[in-house]
Formats: C-alpha cells, sequence, structure tokens
DNA sequence: ACTGTGTTCTTCTAGACAGCATGTC
DNA sequence: CTAGAAGAACACAGT
C-alpha cells in the first residue's frame, strides 16, 4: 500500500510521510493496516528490530487522533521515552502535541491532559493509573513498545498488570504492542484480543554468521576471509576488516557485546588501537574535543579510560557511564566518528544505535543463582545481531558470533542463528510482583473482594497462560495476609480495604515490603531514641559530624532534637519513658541509619561484597552500632548478614557522598562507575523522600532527621551547606567554595561582596551572574567587578567542628574543580 | 640491570523503573 | 556439581 492512499490520518500526516521518503509501506505495516491498524483495532506485531515498528505504533496514535483520542506510547526505558518523544515531535505542525512523563522528567508546559501523544515507562504509567490522572479515561489509543519484557523477571508484571487495568478502565481501548520476534507472540495476541502480525522482513538484509579460524561463515552459505594474526585475536581482526569495507563501501562501524563492564573496557583500549589507524585528520581533531567534553562529565578513572579511548575513535558502554558519557558515545557512534562500541548488554536493548557490523564476542554470562556461566537467551543475541545494518549506508548488516573451534561453531549456528527466540512467560505470579500490583489493585479501587482480585488477575497473560489457576490463588492468599498482617490492607467481612497507610504506599510506589521495613526501623528508632543517643553521645569516635553547629539553616527547617520538646507528650516519645527529656544536641536518627534503612529494602540495588569488604565493614558495624534502626543480626548465626554488610556498604557510598567526597574517590573506594553513584543517589533520594512522607503520616518525629538526610544526599553536601546548594547553579562544588569563602548562604549570595563571591567561582563572571540571579540577588551583573579585589580574609576558619582529616580531605575533593 | 616472555594464581562478574512539589523579598 | 577471562605476580631467559 502507498502512503499516500492511507486514510484515517490527520490531514496532510499521508503527504508529509511521502515528503520524507516513505512512500510505500513496509510489508508488515501493509499487514498491520489490513488488520484495522487505523481504524482502531488491536494489533500485536512481532517483528525484527528496526523494521518499521514505529511507523506501525504512529499510524495507530495518528489516526485515533484523529478520531478525536489521545494516544499513550508506554517504553521501557527513560532514555527511550526522550528518544520517541523527540521522534513523534515532527508531526506538531500538523497539530499533534506530545508529551514525556517519567520519574525524572516531566514535559513543561501545560499539563499532560492537553497532549494528544504521551510518552511514558511502564511504571510511570502504573503509578499515574493508581494515582488517577484525570486523561486516563480519555485514552483510546496505548502503545506497548518492547512488549517481550513481560517475560523479565522484575519489571514484567508491571506492564502486564498497567496494560490490563488500562483495559478494564476502557474496554474498546486499542492496544497496539510491539514486539520483538517470539515463540509464542499468538498467546499474546490471544491475551490482548489483538490480531497478530508475525514477520521476520527487515528493510536492510541481515547476514548472520559465525567466525572460526579465518573465515566468517554466514547463514546464507557465504564465507567472507577475516585473517586473524598470531596471539588469537577474533576480534579486532573483525573490527579492521569492517572498517577496511569492501573498497567502495562506506567504512563500516562495529558493535561489539561482552559480557562484562570490565571486558568492555579492556576490549575498548585494545580496539582503539585498530580503529586508530583508520582515522582522519579531521576526525583526530574533532574525536580530541569530544574526548574533552567525556572528562568535562565527571572527574574520574572511568570518564579518563573512555576519554583515552574515544581520542582514538573506539569507546566502551556500560551502566556504569554517567548518562551524559553514554549519549556522547551513541551521539558519536551514530555519526559515524567513534568507529567501535564495546558494550555490555545495555546497548542491545537502549536507544537506536545501528552498525555495519556486530561482534557477539560472549554469548555467556555469570549467574550466580545458576552457579556459572549461563549461555544468553536467544532473544538477546537476536536483539544484539538486530543492532546490525544502518539504514542508508550499508547494503545489508553483518552479526558475527566468535567460536575457537569448529564443534563450537557448529553449536553456536544451532543455538542462535537458526534457532527461534524463546516463548515469553509471565511473571506476574512471583510473590513480590503480587505484594506491589495487589495493594495497588485493591487501593485504587480496581477490586474490593478477594474474589473480584481474582477476577482481575484473570485478565492477566498470566491467566491466559497459566493451566493452573490454583497456583494464583494461593500466592494471593499469602500476599493478601502479609499485607494485613502489615497493616496495609484490612478486611471487613467479604471486603479488603486499603488502610492510610496501604493508599500512601501504593501512591508512593514503594513496594510493601520496603514501606514495611521503613515503617519498622522508623518506630523502632522512636522507640530506643533515648538509649541510643546515650550511647552515641558516649562516643567521641570520628562519627560525630551531624552534632555540630545551630543550623543557620533553611527557614522551616527543624532539627529533630528540636522537636523533643514538642514530642515529649506525644506517642511517639512516650515509649522511651521518662528519660524523652534527655537532652542532645545530636540528631536521631542520624543520617547513616536512614542511609542503612533505605539500603536493605528491596528497592534498592545493593553493592557487591567484594573480598576485603567483610572484614571492612563488619567492623564498620560494630563501630557504628547505635546508628542503626534495627536489631542488627548477628554475625556469626544471621544469613541475613551479608546482605546487611552489603546495604552497609551502600550506605557508606550514600554518606561518603553526603560528605562531600570527591566523586574520584568514591568510584575507587567502592569499586563503582560515576553511573552508578548516580543511580544510588537517585534511588536513595525517591526512597527518603517515601520515607519521610510515611513519618509525617505516622506522626514520627524522625520527619526531619529524614529530611535533612534525602536533601544531603540530593545535593551531595554536608548540611552546612544545604541551603546553599538549593540555589539553581550551585551544586556541591560550588557550593562548598562559596562557603570556604565566606558567603555561608543564600542570604549572603544576596548581600555579600561581588568580588568575593566571583573569586570563589574562580572568576567566572557568567556563572557568578546566574547563580546571583538565581538567589534572587537585584544586581546580579558582574560587570567591571575585579575577583582579585577580594578580601584576604575570604576563608575565615569557622568551621572548627570539621576534624583536621575531613577538612584536607574535603579540599582536596575541591582542588580538581573546573 | 633491564626487558621481554611464559606461567600460575587470584579476583570478579549486566541492567535500572519509581514520589513529591515547585521556587523569590 | 554448574565458569572463565583479565590482570597481577612471579619466574626465567636473553641482551
Amino acid at each position: 500500500m502507498r502512503t499516500a492512499d492511507l486514510t484515517g490520518l490527520p490531514e496532510g500526516i499521508p503527504e508529509a510521510l511521502h515528503d520524507e521518503g516513505i512512500e510505500e509501506l513496509y510489508p508488515p505495516q501493509d499487514e498491520a493496516v489490513e488488520a484495522g491498524l487505523t481504524d482502531g483495532e488491536s494489533l500485536v506485531a512481532a517483528v525484527p528490530t528496526a523494521s518499521g515498528k514505529t511507523l506501525v505504533a504512529e499510524l495507530a496514535m495518528l489516526s485515533s487522533v484523529a478520531r478525536g483520542g489521545k494516544a499513550l506510547y508506554i517504553v521501557p526505558l527513560r532514555a527511550l521515552a526522550s528518544e520517541k518523544k523527540a521522534e513523534f515531535e515532527r508531526w506538531e505542525e500538523y497539530g499533534i502535541d506530545v508529551g514525556v512523563s517519567t520519574g525524572n522528567y516531566e514535559s513543561s508546559g501545560e499539563w499532560l491532559s492537553s497532549r494528544d501523544i504521551i510518552v511514558a515507562t511502564s511504571e510511570k504509567v502504573d503509578s499515574l493509573v493508581r494515582n488517577n490522572a484525570a486523561w486516563m479515561d480519555q485514552l483510546s489509543c496505548v502503545v506497548a513498545d518492547e512488549v517481550h519484557l513481560v517475560n523479565d523477571r522484575h519489571r514484567g508484571p508491571t506492564l502486564e498488570v498497567t496494560l490490563a487495568k488500562l483495559r478494564q478502565l476502557n474496554p474498546s481501548l486499542q492496544v497496539v504492542a510491539l514486539s520483538a520476534t517470539v515463540g509464542n507472540a499468538g498467546e499474546v495476541a490471544d491475551w490482548l484480543d489483538a490480531s497478530l502480525v508475525h514477520s521476520d522482513w527487515r528493510p536492510i538484509d541481515l547476514k548472520m554468521g559465525v567466525h572460526y579460524g579465518n573465515a566468517i561463515t554466514f547463514d546464507d552459505g557465504s564465507q567472507r576471509e577475516v585473517p586473524v594474526g598470531k596471539g588469537d585475536r577474533q576480534t579486532p581482526a573483525l573490527v579492521a576488516d569492517a572498517l577496511e569495507g569492501d573498497g567502495d563501501d562506506d567504512q563500516g562501524s562495529s558493535l561489539v557485546f561482552v559480557n562484562s563492564r570490565r571486558n568492555a573496557e579492556s576490549a575498548a583500549r585494545r580496539m582503539a588501537g585498530v580503529t586508530e589507524q583508520y582515522i582522519t585528520g579531521d576526525e583526530r581533531s574533532e574525536l580530541a574535543e569530544l574526548a574533552a567534553e567525556i572528562r568535562d562529565v565527571s572527574d574520574t578513572e572511568t570518564s579518563e579510560d573512555l576519554a583515552k579511548a574515544v581520542a582514538k575513535g573506539a569507546a566502551f558502554h556500560h551502566a556504569g557511564l554517567a548518562s551524559e558519557h553514554r549519549t556522547l558515545v551513541e551521539d558519536a557512534f551514530r555519526d559515524r566518528l567513534i568507529k567501535c562500541i564495546c558494550a555490555t548488554p545495555t546497548l542491545a536493548a537502549g536507544v537506536n544505535t545501528p552498525s555495519r557490523r556486530v561482534v557477539v564476542r560472549d554469548w555467556q554470562r555469570y549467574d550466580g543463582d545458576y552457579g556459572g556461566m549461563k549461555p544468553l537467551d536467544v532473544l538477546e543475541v537476536h536483539q544484539m545481531m538486530g543492532r546490525a545494518g544502518r539504514p542508508g549506508l550499508d547494503p545489508y548488516g553483518e552479526a558475527v558470533l566468535l567460536s575457537k573451534d569448529a564443534d563450537s561453531r557448529d553449536e553456536l549456528f544451532e543455538r542462535y542463528i537458526w534457532a527461534d527466540a524463546e516463548d515469553v512467560h509471565s511473571k506476574l505470579a512471583a510473590e513480590p510482583a503480587l505484594r506491589t500490583h495487589l495493594l495497588a489493585t485493591v487501593a485504587s479501587g480496581f477490586a474490593h473482594t478477594r474474589e473480584g482480585l481474582l477476577e482481575f488477575l484473570d485478565q492477566t497473560l498470566y491467566a491466559t497462560q497459566t493451566d493452573d489457576p490454583g497456583r494464583l490463588e494461593q500466592v494471593t492468599d499469602r500476599v493478601l495476609d502479609y499485607l494485613e498482617v502489615n497493616g496495609f490492607i484490612e478486611f471487613e467481612d467479604q471486603t479488603i480495604r486499603a488502610t492510610p497507610v496501604g493508599h500512601t504506599v501504593s501512591r508512593l510506589y514503594l513496594d510493601p515490603m520496603s514501606a514495611a521495613e521503613i515503617i519498622d526501623g522508623l518506630r523502632w528508632a522512636a522507640d530506643h531514641r533515648t538509649e541510643k543517643l546515650r550511647a552515641l553521645e558516649g562516643e567521641t569516635t570520628s562519627t560525630s559530624r551531624s552534632a555540630e553547629s545551630e543550623p543557620d539553616t533553611t527557614a522551616g527547617f527543624q532539627r529533630a532534637s528540636d522537636m523533643v520538646a514538642a514530642a515529649g507528650d506525644e506517642e511517639g516519645g512516650d515509649s522511651a519513658g521518662d528519660d524523652s527529656d534527655f537532652e542532645s544536641d545530636r540528631t536521631y536518627p542520624t543520617t547513616l541509619g536512614l542511609y542503612h534503612l533505605v539500603c536493605r529494602t528491596p528497592d534498592m540495588y545493593q553493592l557487591y561484597l567484594k573480598s576485603g569488604d567483610r572484614d571492612t565493614y563488619t567492623e564498620l558495624c560494630y563501630e557504628r552500632e547505635p546508628e542503626f534502626l534495627g536489631r542488627v543480626p548477628s554475625e556469626y548465626e544471621d544469613v541475613a548478614f551479608e546482605d546487611w554488610l552489603s546495604a552497609l556498604k551502600t550506605a557508606r557510598l550514600l554518606e561518603d557522598w553526603s560528605d562531600e567526597v570527591d566523586e574520584d574517590r568514591i568510584t575507587e573506594r567502592y569499586g563503582v562507575g560515576p553511573g552508578d553513584i548516580r543511580g544510588k543517589v537517585e534511588t536513595a533520594e525517591w526512597l527518603l523522600g517515601a520515607a519521610e512522607r510515611l513519618a509525617s503520616e505516622l506522626d514520627l518525629e524522625s520527619v526531619y532527621a529524614v529530611r535533612e538526610a534525602k536533601m544531603r544526599v540530593q545535593y551531595g553536601v554536608n548540611e552546612e551547606l544545604l541551603d546553599l546548594a538549593g540555589v539553581r547553579g550551585v551544586g556541591r562544588k560550588r557550593a562548598r567554595r562559596l562557603y570556604e569563602a565566606g558567603v555561608e548562604s543564600r542570604a549572603d549570595l544576596r548581600e555579600a561582596g561581588k568580588s568575593r563571591i566571583l573569586a570563589a567561582l574562580r572568576g567566572r563572571r557568567k556563572t557568578a551572574e546566574n547563580i546571583l540571579e538565581a538567589a534572587g540577588r537585584k544586581d546580579p551583573s558582574m560587570d567591571e567587578i575585579d575577583e582579585s579585589d577580594a578580601p584576604d580574609d575570604a576563608v575565615p576558619d569557622d568551621t572548627g567542628f570539621e576534624t583536621a582529616k575531613e577538612r584536607s580531605d574535603q579540599q582536596a575533593s575541591l582542588g580538581d574543580f573546573e
């Protein structure tokens, strides 16, 4: 079918498609339209990546909007949300408004109700449903991208439940599910009452093969000679070969998939030696600029290593990178500046980065539960291989697996090249999944009885797949029991109701188990407050940081210790008995205690204990025993002790971060990348926010301590900098510099001498002006201000509460400010 | 003394969603 | 039982 003949789309769109060069629909797209895609019919499209799935989605959404509806596009990753948004925004000139909603980003401007197309992650959609977002019932079309993720143990159930809820809200909803080619796409289609388009067609040919000896053998029987130099260097040979091209061909980029971060980094280092020989003079200087940008992102070893590789035209890519790093690398690869990326599976599922050649170097990955190296799923390998072939650049894409002997070559053909992808299976019956979703289902009124819940669950993929409905019932009963025991729901005859806390937990998007842990911890703290404060007071260890000085901080910001008197006659303080008048300047619970509390929650992904860590953190555990909220498990008897230590390690990372320890040092100390720090901090921020909310709802005096802990991770600063760091344009480093220069608060920013401020900001006039403006200064202009006019006493020594060591720590961390 | 090469031993392991509420003198 | 690569540490031979 020709795009010009499409009907039911908003005016001008068929012509616009034509102008984009899309004159004819691809066969699978054609099939989709035949199946009623533009008439509001539901559809499951199981087709390879890059075979025009997005257009299928667009046709459905646009026609739905043309009929006066509203469309939702569900993505699995935040990064994909912004990618899709950018793509859909080209319809804005035809009157289509696009909005995004993810945890960390929401479209500016009008509220989402006014948008025609909304892009969101599945969790965000779930959350919006829980919070009864106003526009939910206006939806007429929902697109679920990468629907095969229902197979995912952790995140699959969310997608599944969310789709079920959306369909229950609007039974005539058009559901368009986009999936990779999976074994049982038909089952998914049955579940969604949708027709199925199943196809292996792709616009660019994909040749899959195995490299063994001195040649690649492809699935079409052809061979390509790729001699390997001595020393078993298959990957470099393949990367070099792709760059040689076929003469008239364009230089070919390569994507190399490996199974660990370390392997990605070391492979990139080696590939840099190859790509280096194929870059032109112009490219070299562009790459040098890019390398400088990368160094700018973060001042860590990871960043430095990446910059070094990039300068030579190669890069690595994994979740330890800061997201800015990832974007820089992905963009430069798409612009053909970077010739080779060595990546962990992040890249296979992430944003679109097509490549001439894909090398799947490692097809096994360590799996602790499995007990060794586990072969990757066919689906996963297919997704990696599907990245081969750049539209408009390559005549075909090549995906190559590596083997060292003839046997494994045959095995690889068998296992991955000739094989169909596995079936997807709902993971909904797992207890952790049901814990959250049953509570949410009750709390947001989708069901009020046990039978109602089971009826609702009957609309999920799990129900269409299972032949043992009893199992779901069993787990449901166990979970309901758990939820009742923990006070999140209550039974009244046959009806189930969410308690007020239950409602809050559901809306906060917490795993009920996390909420229970947090509530227990905070209550425990209330009960043991005096006793623990005494213990802490008796100590003179180096941990007394939070016991200092007057808070000259934000208005309305109260110390927990200020609350003691007020709390004296309240419930929370009572259990401490007659001791409630115990005086202390110390904040309780401490930040470490709170960080540990949220770190041992199932919503936090903990750091691994490496060799030696066990001893280090066991020692730390005894040292700071009074700070922990709840009983400390026994080192010798408790199996949970390991986990508890991992949580402690994670909590320590957060403590370092909020003690202004330099990023570089943190990455080194904990063996993580800059991206990991950001991730942990973000999660902690969210969980502490939730804890704050719970504490205030349960009338626990620890709200203020929790709030302080949250703000300190959020900005990554000590308490005295909280006010400054709240100013836009002032981060942890600038805040510390300003403070050291005697500018200690937002008010000081408005009043202090400009030359002093300018000097503290290293003479950056523009940033100084922006900051002053953000702080609300009337005359932010830095014209004619000379930083050298700053008075000599620019660094008043009023930070006496710090130990000498901490101080030098901080200064070391500031030395590299830039 | 320095350097290159081979051998053994230790170490370590992918990814990433979510709340809330907006600001100022 | 259901791992294997990287890199450090070490040993040794050649110059």
